[in-house]
DNA sequence: GCTTTGATTGACGTTGACGTAAAGGTGATC
DNA sequence: GATCACCTTTACGTCAACGTCAATCAAAGC
């Protein structure tokens, strides 16, 4: 019925990952060796897809905000089996809620680690100014900053 | 000339300290054996004082959002000799900034992990409502879950 | 055919942040 | 004065998340 148009399928070396979300090979098959991936093989070699890559990114993100390992794994196995038993359903249901809690005052403390950072930034530079501002950072390197700040993120889709 | 009306110069065990943070001795020896924490003492034991206290939290609330030791370690030094080096002073600087970058970063990646758990949270009451509705969680369990978040933070000022 | 390049599978090493067990000191209480 | 509860230091153990190294295999180019 639907024709996937923006999905076309694709086959990707563990290279290719690898560059594109810059992480190493070992990085990879250690998440294989722990069930988060997948991947095909041709022959002795792993061929990942659009599925693993979507897991990939999963994890990649997962990991970010503080999610264990195991605890990505269980997500994922949760939007696999998405018909599987009820009771688990209901357990995955309760772990998603105490995370979204925890999440939400770790968002807080980032928040106030952010802000404390600031006033920190505020009162160097404030002193710097007086006492030796040929140490100030000029504006090229602000500039490289925003460019780090831009390019960092691979594909936040 | 100032009287310290709100902060009442206390002394802390490092038991009282523990139960409070809800971290072991071991943790706050720990903290103290990597030059983040130095305790008075009273005899061979430790005494902590408001100094230590605000020390701790900072320790802890940098934790979770995801400083090492070593970097908590950096800020609280720079805390301590706001006076020091003026070279030393620009590297905090940098420094600072790129974790305000790093941090601004990650607050996203939180945002939209929180959006992706509440969708996925969406859908699982979904599938419970059709299904199971006898293990959707009752109002006092989000009950609970309000109070845990509540009292949750320990001091948060 | 030979070498280079990149993939594979073990297996052991590493780092950060503690846990845990051993061996002992101190003050209160029974 | 013996037990208990709690403190101390020293030292080794652990766990996650990989890094690193070795040995091997396989396709590609010369």
């Amino acid at each position: 019925m639907a024709i996937e148009l923006r999905r076309p399928e694709r086959a990707f070396s563990i290279r290719q990952l690898c560059m594109e979300f810059k992480v190493t090979p070992r990085a990879l098959r250690f998440y294989e060796d722990k069930g988060l991936l997948s991947p095909a093989r041709e022959g002795v070699n792993r061929v990942y897809h659009n599925r693993d890559r979507a897991r990939l990114q999963l994890i990649l993100r997962g990991k970010r905000v503080g999610f264990s390992l195991a605890d990505i794994r269980e997500i994922l196995e949760l939007y696999d089996e998405k018909d599987g038993g009820a009771t688990q359903m209901a357990c995955s249901l309760k772990k998603y809620r105490e995370r979204i809690v925890e999440l939400h005052s770790q968002r807080d403390d980032i928040d106030g680690a952010i802000a404390a950072l600031e006033e920190g930034c505020a009162w160097l530079e404030k002193q710097l100014l007086d006492v030796r501002p040929d140490l100030l950072p000029q504006a090229d390197d602000y500039d490289s900053v925003l460019r780090g700040r831009l390019v960092g993120v691979p594909g936040h889709g």
